[in-house]
DNA sequence: GTGGTCTAGACCACG
DNA sequence: GTGGTCTAGACCACG
């Protein structure tokens, strides 16, 4: 299901970002489950009114991130097993994520008493990807 | 101190913003404190070997963000007071920031139960920010 | 409508600071209406006759104060939603910038009758965004 | 008495605008009497940390403006009896700083009934001023 | 000395 | 086509 999708004309990331990580986090969450077939690009691209090619961008890093899969003239499927990195560069990433979200929470006057909370609401919603 | 900024001339962040999040951050975590003077724009620019107008607007940012104040003709110090935006405004940001770590940290396969401890680890270094 | 944009080079403001009062003024009085596409900023440093980074330094100010969203590829449209400032910082605002023109209708000996009518008057104008 | 005068220096003003504005205002309000003796250049400087350069600065423009009456060997006086502009250039600077103040008040969301009661209020201060 | 503004012009990212 | 970033370098305002 791709119905989730929306383009925020305000955002700072550039349309196929958006694109990108909204698919991203429905596969994620399990909205979007492995195997099933995603729009194409044209279809997509009319749905949400934007360039064709912004869509095949954003398909297209999703395909090289290991999210979908896309299969020459049968359609784009969701891939999605596991990721491929390895300890050291998860590791890595994962803290980079982390230090520039506690940075803008640490910004905006957050204590962590506040943001806990906030955190334990949000985690509930990616804990289907815990079994994995 | 500002003796820890670097440059990745190979980041998705223009170099403006790296230094903004750099001096931002050190500031959050109480490395630089309140009044303490920056160096100028053109011996950071010197230090980075960068243009000094690159230097001037990560400045500029953290001027207008209230993280510094720029004093003509004296130099540019360490203001951070308080955030000045609405509670909606914080909170909004704020989950933007939580949703974009989190969605990261799940594609990188992380549970919650792995979270926690860096979070926790983490949290330390911004804790100094806590008392205000 | 930017048409009547115009920059006074003897003014004490910066070209880009004229730029952007003229701009946000023209949205606070619904001038320009919410949607609306600016003009490029080559197109609008063509029309003034300033370099096109003094036109980009506006648009980026009123983007980041809400006022414009810019949207790479596309063009900049008027946003203006609603200001993110706390309760405390806009009245705090409000208090400097009537100081300020208070400071100056007592130093030309203007008086509080003198100055009601031409408020009234004034007033009239950003009336249309009193429904917000 | 000019003990009330303070520097900001999160102020977007340079240093001797702020003198200026600061005495000038004392002026217009009553708080400084017409004839009454200023600090010197020095020893307003020493008193506010500043650059005697900057005190100086500050007295010379509000000798140009007719607010104070600098007499050489003997120091610098309250002058200030009435503006010598003429009408037409009274009602022009009037009309700027209006339109100044009522564009940053649109800005931060005021409506004329928010602001009413706080121009009543500061109004009071400058009403000294009205018999004039 | 300090920061602020502006120009000229290159090059990139996005759609 | 659009806006965003960066450089190089001039010149000004402030202290």
């Amino acid at each position: 299901m791709t119905a989730g999708i929306s383009i925020a004309t305000d955002s700072d990331l550039p349309i196929y970002r958006q694109i990108y990580h909204q698919i991203r986090r429905n596969v994620l969450i399990g909205e979007l489950k492995e195997g099933e077939l995603l729009p194409s690009v044209r279809a997509l691209a009319e749905r949400l009114v934007v360039n064709p090619n912004t869509v095949a961008r954003a398909y297209q890093e999703l395909a090289r991130d290991g999210v979908v899969d896309s299969q020459q003239g049968r359609g784009i499927f969701v891939a999605r097993v596991k990721c491929v990195l390895s300890e050291e560069e998860r590791l890595r990433r994962c803290r980079i994520a982390l230090d520039l979200f506690l940075e803008e929470a640490a910004f905006l006057d957050f204590t962590p008493e506040e943001i806990r909370p906030l955190l334990e609401r949000s985690w509930r919603r990616f804990k289907k990807q815990e079994g994995k």
